[in-house]
DNA sequence: GACGGAAGAC
DNA sequence: GTCTTCCGTC
């Protein structure tokens, strides 16, 4: 009979890691047994046997002694131990083999979707037994089955890029099962461990999977074997996971402030495909769905996000990136769901002008060498260049007929674990004073509505942990901040679609200073308007880095993932933002040396530090920043109202032609303070329409934006 | 021997 | 969540 070690399959690296079970901190009973079966020398207590993935108990009282030794329970005896084991079946990582006494067989694709569901798991190679590990072919990755040769020992090259690279020999021990859980000391462990001297001798012909690796540390049992295969490279590991390679980001080269992703991943990948906090190095952060950084040919340039740490959702921009992008998406900032109404709703916010664009790309080759050299310098080690430019979502150009298409996992920000170097106390001296991070936008009023206690968001900043299909993170993006200046900075909170809505179902954009004093109340007092309490302290909960909104709460109950398309969402209009904090100012205007930021702010009080002085001044088309503000505000509130009156006037006709009775009762909500139709139905219905009107007043107020603030 | 429910520890 | 322990059932 062909055994699985005769036929050079090896159990997948992380098998063996008693890490790669989340939740469990202690060695998994299948993972010890996996243990057991990689080493010769327990073959006569437990061996492979028959199918691949099977395994037969020859001495069951020993195997129990063993595992009562590991997990210092003498009483443990093969009853109870089968008793774990069929826990298992429900779990299908194991199943009995009818007919076999004492012999089970592991369920590979179980194991491996449990512990890696991006895996494809249609990929297992040819002639790989149904049983054994799938294989990211692609990849050049190999399950083999089982493992331990001394070519699979973990090569030092390997360390960086293996998981055995980045544990302690005592986690190494550990994860082998060779650290016992007990305090007497007396692990049968050690047993297996002195046992396992020579354990690799056997399971010839194995090679492959560490490319002739040279012998690994400890010489032991094997250690961690690198599931990747030493030849695939890091960019092929990223574009596997939907990124791109980076040197600078790579966990396995972890730069001076390089986190690194995940010390203790689950995987055994360098960075942990899984969501959570190790999966950003591997998969490419899911964008906030309305800022595709697809390049295109009209957007020469893609901001690179990196992730602050912890927030899981957050992205970190370049703000001089973000500024350039945006200019270069001035012509398309639907695409950004960046509504031309939302520059409206900033006055400081010049819209790009291809003047503009040309100059101030003339301005960034002139400064770009001491500039962006010390914000290379300072920010390749948090930022994730490239991997989105390869990897990320569609952009948003491309019409989707399908909304949901788009971001099929833009609900599922991952973490990304790089985060701008900002230090409290330091100013970047290259960066914008600015910060913008883009969060979930608040939810509409006509969700608001349906459910008038809202209360503050608790934080879900470290929800972006745990499996794949529980994050529903909202994409929540910074621009040039990091986690800390996240805790209390300031920025554009766009949100495009990514969880929240305003009153009018719009996102917002918050911009605020960053400033090395501020704190998170400093942030929280941001007014978003005197006029709508509710709104504004709305805001505080929405805006506040400590509450970013996952997702979007939908009135029937239902929570849903934001998406850029979705149809909720495509009244993507901006509502008026927040003025920073007076005192935070200075930081807020623009640098006189560097010419017109693309996104700048002004003082919010006259009384307040004069910003730099510009010949538009004493226009009153630069009036302050919190007047203008209001009146925004205010021409904001009569926009709404109309739009509201002539949403409802549409779906009302177009309910009417369907539905009389019921849209005479829409139609009475009248303009304004009307609640939300309590069925989104008829709020989907309207969009199209109102989003046509807006898009008018939309155009006429770029421009007129443009102008006006093209002096100030 | 194998299965699985139940309760509880961690 | 993962066992451990106990126990009834097949």
């Amino acid at each position: 009979m062909k055994t699985p070690g005769d036929s050079g399959f090896a159990f997948p690296d992380w098998a063996y890691k008693p890490e790669s079970s989340p939740g469990s901190r202690q060695i998994q009973l299948w993972h010890f047994i996996l243990e057991l079966l990689r080493k010769e020398e327990y073959h006569d207590v437990i061996a492979w046997q028959g199918d691949y993935g099977e395994f037969v108990i020859k001495d069951p009282d020993e195997v129990a002694r063993l595992w009562g030794a590991r997990k210092c329970k003498p009483q443990m005896n093969y009853d109870k131990l089968s008793r774990a084991l069929r826990y298992y079946y429900n779990k299908r990582i194991l199943h009995k083999t009818k007919g076999k006494r004492f012999t089970y067989k592991f369920n590979f694709n179980k194991l491996v979707l449990v512990n890696y569901p991006f895996i494809d798991m249609g990929s297992t190679g040819s002639g790989v037994p149904q049983s054994a590990p799938p294989l990211p072919s692609a990849a050049g990755t190999h399950f083999r089955f089982p493992p331990s040769t001394p070519s699979d020992m973990l090569s030092p090259n390997e360390d960086l890029r293996s998981p055995g690279g980045v544990f302690s020999a005592v986690a190494r021990r550990m994860a082998r099962g060779s650290v016992s859980d007990c305090s007497d000391g007396t692990s049968v462990n050690s047993e297996i461990e002195d046992g396992s001297g020579g354990g690799g001798e056997d399971r010839g012909g194995e090679r492959g999977l560490s490319g002739g690796g040279g012998g690994g540390p400890g010489g032991g049992g094997g250690g961690y074997r690198s599931m990747i295969h030493p030849r695939l490279s890091h960019e092929s590991l990223f574009r596997m996971y939907g990124g791109a390679g980076n040197p600078n980001a790579h966990p396995g080269s972890r730069g001076p402030l390089g986190h690194r992703v995940h010390p203790d991943n689950l995987s055994p990948f360098p960075v942990s495909p899984l969501p959570g906090p190790g999966a950003a190095g591997l998969i490419a952060p899911p964008l906030s769905p309305a800022l595709s950084l697809t390049p295109s040919s009209h957007l020469p340039y893609t901001p690179s996000p990196s992730l602050s740490p912890m927030l899981g959702s957050h992205f970190s921009f370049n703000p001089e990136e973000m500024k350039r992008y945006l200019q270069a998406h001035h012509q398309s900032v639907y695409n950004y769901h960046l509504s031309p109404r939302a520059f409206l709703h900033y006055p400081n916010v010049i819209i790009p002008q291809p003047h503009r664009l040309a100059q101030d790309k003339r301005e960034l080759g002139e400064r770009g060498g001491a500039e962006r050299g010390g914000e290379r310098s300072g920010l390749n080690s948090h930022r994730h260049p490239s991997p989105l430019s390869q990897s990320h979502s569609p952009h948003p150009h491309s019409a989707h007929p399908h909304p949901h298409s788009a971001h099929p996992h833009s609900a599922h920000s991952h973490p990304h674990p790089i985060h701008h170097p900002l230090h409290l106390g330091e100013e970047p001296p290259h960066l914008s004073p600015f910060k913008f991070k883009l969060q979930p936008p608040p939810l509409g009023r006509k969700q608001r509505d349906g459910s008038q206690n809202h209360h503050p968001r608790q934080s879900s900043l470290s929800s972006g942990s745990g499996s794949l299909s529980s994050s529903g993170l909202g994409s929540s993006l910074s621009f040039g901040s990091d986690l800390s200046s996240a805790g209390g900075s300031g920025l554009i909170s766009n949100s495009s679609s990514t969880g929240s809505l305003n009153s009018t179902g719009l996102p917002k954009i918050k911009v605020e200073p960053i400033s090395d004093i501020e704190s998170e109340e400093e942030v929280e007092v941001t007014d978003i308007s005197d006029e709508d309490p509710d709104d504004r302290g709305y805001e505080y909960d929405l805006f506040s880095p400590r509450h970013p909104r996952p997702h979007l709460h939908h009135p029937n109950g239902t929570s849903s993932h934001p998406h850029p398309h979705d149809e909720d969402l495509d009244e993507d209009v901006f509502k008026a933002p927040a003025p920073p904090p007076p005192g935070l100012l200075p930081f807020f205007t623009s640098h006189p040396h560097r010419g017109p930021p693309t996104l700048k702010s002004e003082p919010a009080e006259p009384g307040d530090t004069p910003p730099p002085q510009s010949p538009a001044q004493g226009q009153t088309k630069c009036i302050p920043l919190k007047l203008r503000f209001k009146r925004r505000w205010s021409e904001d509130q009569r926009m709404e109202a109309m739009e509201e009156q002539d949403d409802k006037k549409v779906r009302g006709e177009k309910e009417r032609e369907r539905e009389t009775e019921k849209n005479g009762g829409m139609q009475e909500n009248g303009a304004g303070s009307a609640p939300s139709p309590p069925a989104l139905g008829g709020y989907e219905c309207s969009l199209p329409l109102a989003q046509r009107g807006v898009n008018q007043d939309l155009h006429q107020a770029t421009a007129q934006l443009s102008l006006e603030n093209k002096d100030c």
